[in-house]
Order: structure tokens, then C-alpha cells, then sequence
DNA sequence: TTGCCTATTCAACAAGTGTTGAATATAGTG
DNA sequence: CACTATATTCAACACTTGTTGAATAGGCAA
């Protein structure tokens, strides 16, 4: 994200473009809907490389959950941890949170982007959320609701913590990109326009938190 | 929903049986992610068998999707229509799309149960969104996008079409059952407490829509 | 040159996949 | 009983899967 996108390497970096097809692949179909020999074949490289590079598929499958999940997740603690003060507004955390997804879906690289709707695979699926969400995401979660708490100090923890569980869930499936808004509003609407999605949803989660937690 | 629960069928309609068992399957690994062998043995019948009833595999996926989806759209056309007067409140046209649902999981049938979870496998894949939910939802979203517009006259559409965006992105979280805020939580909300999810729901969308469409 | 390490390819394995045709059981009808 | 249609099982098929060990290429140091 801070670096430069490193957009049309195929003629480089094996290792990365394994890495790339995968996440590609993956975000689309899940984990069990790619096949090493179609990731192999859009990098254009031998099937075997991968298993040379990254090990089991399921290594695989860690490399390429791992490798900007960490950025992803040290943006948003620097985020919320630059505006510990307790002057921070509703609006100012919510967007701490938001921000980085906007930002990474805002890089040229569209790497990115294949990234965020793998993330939201992983945060829908029941079976893949405890073993990758856990790792990297989790610990920012409750730094997110313990600002929240600071926020709403009179609120029960159950309603702060289903009103993240809402927020989550809305965010999850705008990272998706499914195309069914497109689909239900004759294309007035695009899944691809995270600009118009992320703007509309602070004041929208904002009330929503306030109406409850209040 | 409206017909007895029929559990404990193990030793009657092995057709039934599949279907079932697809259903737990798919719901919690996806389609890749099981085998008909899978299936046939959690039904404990024949691996031909499926094939003999259902036909290919895609077939089968499409005939557990479709079993309660009649009963599911039919039971929010059936609620919204209800309510057709223009006296309608905001609260009431959000409870008339998420009640079926309440309903569903309310019932004895532990398959209910499962099925929420397909749908929201479906709801947040890429590939099989358009496939599936345009089947039966589809048609049940523009009526309650129509009966928000009745709300919020001034609304711009695009408006209110994210914000329905929003709230199925919430619910599919919710339906998904990842476990992921009783983790967070430490075990003090449950994902598979669909009564406080629900209820908390209304207000918070309730809230939420005013702001943004108001 | 030789030697060595890494990267990459090739060919192949064993296991598992969806699917099918024939064989068998079951139940209902005359 | 026999006849028939449906339901179920059995065995096997052709194909794909992840994975691996041996072979090859390329770069770099001595």
C-alpha cells in the first residue's frame, strides 16, 4: 500500500505471480473451488512451483491470507492509536477502521482488491474465520470496541459488541463485490465503487451505533 | 415452517435424507468443499443414489437451495403485502423482511438452521449470487425497496439501495454463524442467539436508514 | 574449468473425484 | 401368481486431484 503498485510482473518474480494468481483465484471461488494447476497456469508457471515455494496448499493458501494482512492490520492500530485521546468523536473511530480497506482498494495494484474480497470470504465462512481471522485481525477488533466502550461508557458490552457484528457484516459484504447491488438497482449502483460505499457508511453505522448504545 | 418439523427421518425418505445432509455440507464447506460421497455418507445411503434422485451434482446444490426458498420468499411477499397500507412504519417494513428469517430459525428442524448458513454462503459468494438469489430473493427485495421508497420519498434511490446493502450485509453475517463474536466477545454473545440479533437489528437499521435517507 | 546452491521443469504416483450402466431389491397393480 | 415401475445397490469407468523425486537449468564463488 505504501509501496509502489507492482503491477504487470509477468515477466519476473515467480514466486510473487504464484502468489498473486492464488489470491485471485481463491477470493473468487474459496479454497476449495482452485486447483493448484489453475493458479500454476495463470502465473505461468510449472505446477510444482508452488508446492517448491510455498509448501501443502494450505501453506499456500496461509501466504496469501498473510501477506497484507499484516499492513492491513498495522494500519488500523496506528489509526485508532493516533487518536487515543479521548476526544475522538463516533465518526473519527469508524472511520479509523474503515480507512485502511478504502486505501487499499484505492492502490493501483489490482491485487488488492483481489485481496479484500478475499478477506471477505474468509470472515463469512465458518469454517475459515476462526483459523484466519484470529491471527491478524482480531486483536484490532477489540481495540476498535474498546474505544467504542470509551465512547458509550453506559452501553452493555452485548449491544456494542452486535452492533461491530453489524458493521462487519456490511462491510464484509461490500468487500465481497458480489455485483448484486448492480444486479437490484439496474446497475445504478456498483459493487466496485467503494468510494460511494465507504462515505454513505460512517454516518449510516454512526446513528445506528448511537441509537442503540446510547 | 408451517408443516411439522420432520426430524429424526432416519429410518424413513432417504431422498429427503440427502437433501438434508447436502445441506449441512454445503452449508458450512461450500459447494467445492464436499463430495457426493460426503453426502451420501452422512445420509447413509449409496453414492449412486443421489445422482439417481437429483442427477449431477450442480443439479442437487440447485434442488437444497430451492426446497425452502419458495417458503422463505413466499412468507415476505406474504408479510410485506400485509402491511401494504400506507400507514406502515419504517420499524415495521424492516421486521416483515427479517422475520421469515426469525421464524425459520426458530423452528424445531435443525435443517432450517443450516439452510440460513447456505444462504449466506450464497448471499456473499461472487459466483453463485447471481445464480442463486436471483431465483427467488430478488424479486422479494425490489418490493421492500418499494416500500422504503413509500418511507423516504425524498430519498435519492442510490441511497436506499446501500443502505439495503448495508442491512444484508448485516443479516448474512448474522446467518453465516461464524462464531466470530462469541470469540471476540469472550463468550458473551452467541452467534447462534438469533433472538437478540434480530431484535437489536430493527433499531439499529431503523436508526440508521432515517439518518442516511431522511 | 569445477562445485554448489537455488530455481524450475518433467514425469509420474496414489488417492479421490463425479458419473454411469447393470444388477438387485421393493412395492404396488392386475 | 406375474408384471411393472420405482428405488437402491454394486462395481467400475475415465478423469482430476495434491504431491513428490529425479532431472535440468542458471548464477555465482573458488
Amino acid at each position: 500500500m505504501t509501496e509502489l503498485a507492482t503491477q504487470n510482473n509477468k515477466e519476473i518474480n515467480k514466486k510473487e505471480r504464484i502468489l498473486d494468481s492464488a489470491e485471485a483465484l481463491f477470493a473468487q471461488h474459496g479454497y476449495d473451488g482452485v486447483t493448484i494447476r489453475q493458479i500454476a497456469k495463470l502465473a505461468e508457471v510449472d505446477v510444482a512451483l508452488a508446492n517448491y515455494h510455498f509448501g501443502k496448499k494450505l501453506d499456500l493458501f496461509h501466504a496469501v491470507f498473510d501477506r497484507r494482512a499484516q499492513q492491513l492490520s498495522d494500519q488500523r492500530h496506528k489509526l485508532l492509536a493516533a487518536q487515543q485521546s479521548s476526544m475522538q468523536t463516533l465518526e473519527q473511530v469508524i472511520e479509523a477502521f474503515l480507512m485502511p480497506l478504502k486505501m487499499a482498494q484505492q492502490t493501483e495494484d489490482p491485487g488488492w482488491r483481489n485481496y479484500l474480497a478475499l478477506l471477505a470470504y474468509v470472515m463469512t465462512s465458518p469454517v475459515w474465520n476462526k483459523i484466519m481471522m484470529s491471527k491478524f485481525f482480531d486483536k484490532r477488533v477489540v481495540e476498535f470496541i474498546a474505544a467504542l466502550k470509551d465512547i458509550f461508557p453506559n452501553a452493555s458490552e452485548d449491544k456494542i459488541h452486535w452492533c461491530y457484528h453489524y458493521m462487519s457484516g456490511a462491510l464484509a459484504l461490500t468487500l465481497a463485490q458480489t455485483g448484486r447491488i448492480d444486479r437490484i438497482s439496474n446497475g445504478k449502483c456498483q459493487s466496485t465503487d467503494f468510494d460511494t460505499a465507504y462515505e454513505l457508511m460512517v454516518p449510516f453505522m454512526a446513528a445506528a451505533f448511537r441509537k442503540v448504545c446510547d
